[in-house]
DNA sequence: CGGGCGCTTGATTTGAATCAAACTGGGTGG
DNA sequence: CCACCCAGTTTGATTCAAATCAAGCGCCCG
């Protein structure tokens, strides 16, 4: 792979921000293993993670899915910079797509982390890290799905975002997905998701300077569930 | 903690049901290392896997669930005999609770564990796979919480305990939860639960014995999603 | 024997899905 | 360059599944 500097500097980051000595070698090891591949909107990825391999993803998103009989569309996770995808058993019914074009991605084989996992306690814990991180992720996802109203649903999607996309100090997000995907996500109608963003707006909430760049007013708006 | 037959014969099948020779030690290295606890239904046991603790269940269940503001109650995660806890990040809003009396649960620290893992690749392999174990559950469990009807959420739900609790080869099932836990996993209202259910009795998909106790009778009930 | 918990059934209400249709803006081809 | 097109978005009207409210039953346990 290339060595370009997001790249260095992100597998820097994940593995520990301060990067003592003993973890550059760890970082160097990472980067040289990883094999960079780099997709358009909506192509099938799947293949990456095939036969066990782990994933990292390293700019746009990764979007994960299943697809009803009905042919509805159930968005089960939303894998963003820095997060690591295939820590699953593989599933057949399950597929992964690019969310926007050039969406990069490093791939690593299941032998090769385990490998770098056995020398490097640090990508062994980073990997730990990732798989803990993607049950967090779930469970979340999993509170937010579960009787709670539209208006809910959508105000915890805003949150959930502006704390994993962390923006510049203002409180402006660019959301990185349609509002069709959104409604899959969060298992609603797009109508719904829409009316709930004008509702959100009227009452000054949040304001809207594209459907996809909202700035949120009412910080009150993100707390917990 | 007492070599219990039960227990022994867990780790072993765990471990590997064929056992050859290498994994033995493995196999006397978790019981010598697992402490037991036992609890009543109802009693919260959030305790065993504080700090980064991991355990096992040995016998009976384990609901995790997190509570709303508005009282809700939504039960993330159900842990049954086999399956491991504590790969998710400790999060104060979710708790653990013991289902059933003379619930079990071998417990390790995560020193321990780690120790172990690092000794024995069979005990790596098997925290690899619980955590991807924990992972299929949510994502499944994903599945079936969003945009399908309730008919179809007891559904799955019976055609997931069937599997899960794979008993004799009758198609007798014995429910694990109340009706009331039964709604709050799959986020409906009790009602429903139980109109759902006698809705599939009345149409002779299903007996039931005693509230508790299922035989399915149309196969076809448990077809896959 | 009571009391409460778990379960069931019925009547009513409601939030969101569905159906229907119009608007926007960026991109393509004539 | 403009017209068109189409994916994405918004709004409105109607329908429907499930929540809520209400109440009774069986049963185990104290």
């Amino acid at each position: 792979m290339q060595e370009t500097p997001q790249c260095t500097e992100l597998f820097r980051t994940l593995l520990n921000p301060e990067m003592p000595d003993a973890e550059v070698d760890a970082n160097a090891a990472m980067i040289a293993a990883a094999r960079e591949t780099r997709w358009r909107r909506n192509q099938p990825c799947d293949a990456v993670i095939a036969r066990g391999a782990v994933a990292c993803v390293l700019a746009g998103a990764v979007r994960k899915f299943a697809l009803r009989p009905s042919g509805q569309r159930q968005i089960i996770d939303l894998v963003v910079v820095g997060d690591f995808l295939g820590f699953a058993p593989a599933d057949p019914s399950f597929f992964l797509e690019a969310v926007s074009n050039d969406t990069r991605i490093a791939c690593f084989t299941r032998e090769e982390i385990e490998r770098l996992a056995t020398r490097f306690p640090a990508v062994s814990a980073l990997m730990q890290s990732s798989a803990a991180g993607a049950i967090r992720r779930l469970e979340h996802h999993l509170l937010v799905q579960s009787r709670i109203t539209a208006r809910e649903k959508v105000r915890a999607y805003l949150a959930e975002m502006a704390g994993r996309m962390k923006t510049a100090p203002s409180k402006a997000i660019t959301l990185p997905i349609t509002r069709y995907d959104i409604a899959d996500h969060l298992g609603i109608a797009v109508e719904t998701v829409s009316r709930t963003m004008t509702a959100l707006r009227r009452r000054g909430s949040i304001t809207l300077r594209t459907p996809r760049d909202i700035e949120i007013r009412d910080a009150s708006m993100l707390s917990e569930i």
